[in-house]
DNA sequence: GATACTTGTATCCAAAAGGATACTTAATAT
DNA sequence: ATATTAAGTATCCTTTTGGATACAAGTATC
């Protein structure tokens, strides 16, 4: 195998372990939800249409395994669960933002014929 | 629905639709390995690790029907089948630079732990 | 004439992702 | 005492995605 050739495969490889943690339908949603304000299960539940109990909190779990935001009990009365998404978890604004305008685009495109 | 709440259910959609398109875990790599030079079937069946031909062919189909890369049979002798990335393709450069960075990003960070 | 290569397709199956619905547990509000 | 809210879990089910393997049609090569 060439360099050429390796440096390939670990750009797949890239791709692929990058599509494992912020890939499917919800993640990336659920992260901005969080983002632009919603700190609570149910606030981010309702901010996004159609997501089920089930799904968001299995997706809560594995953005939380990713160091992707946090989840806190808050020692208020009465106690709250507050999610937050930590500085890590910001640098993926990198990815989010072109993922919109491209989608945006892809739109357009498709709409036109 | 505040302006805000509606802005923030557009990006959301948006994101969506190009999840939809090149979300998974073939897509991207498959588009990759023909914009670096793999135009043949096979070829671009070899440069990528653990593909198999059903899924090949399918992902193949998905991306000619969202324009992405088209099919060309090249009348020689023998013909051939060759694959190629169009240029409205070539606007995935700016998610696939990101996915690939984020991933390698994101590695260090495991390994790290 | 037999064999191999190319570009797939056909079948069948397994695993992962996603969805519907009901329930729980603790606390608080009426 | 009853009802409501919050933050999920539990069960069960459907759909999507991915994988293994075999095969096929056409051409080319031995």
């Amino acid at each position: 195998m060439t360099t050429e050739e390796k440096r390939f495969q670990e750009k797949i490889k890239a791709i692929q372990d990058t599509m494992f943690v912020i890939g499917g339908k919800w993640k990336i949603p659920i992260i901005l939800s969080i983002y632009s304000g919603n700190k609570r299960f149910n606030d981010i539940s309702n901010s996004i249409p159609k997501i089920t109990n089930r799904v968001l909190s299995k997706e809560l779990k594995h953005l939380e395994e990713n160091f992707l935001i946090i989840r806190s009990i808050v020692s208020d009365y009465p106690v709250r669960i507050e999610y937050a998404v930590t500085s890590y978890g910001l640098g993926l604004e990198e990815i989010a933002k072109p993922l919109e305008s491209w989608g945006k685009k892809h739109k357009q495109k498709i709409k036109g014929k």
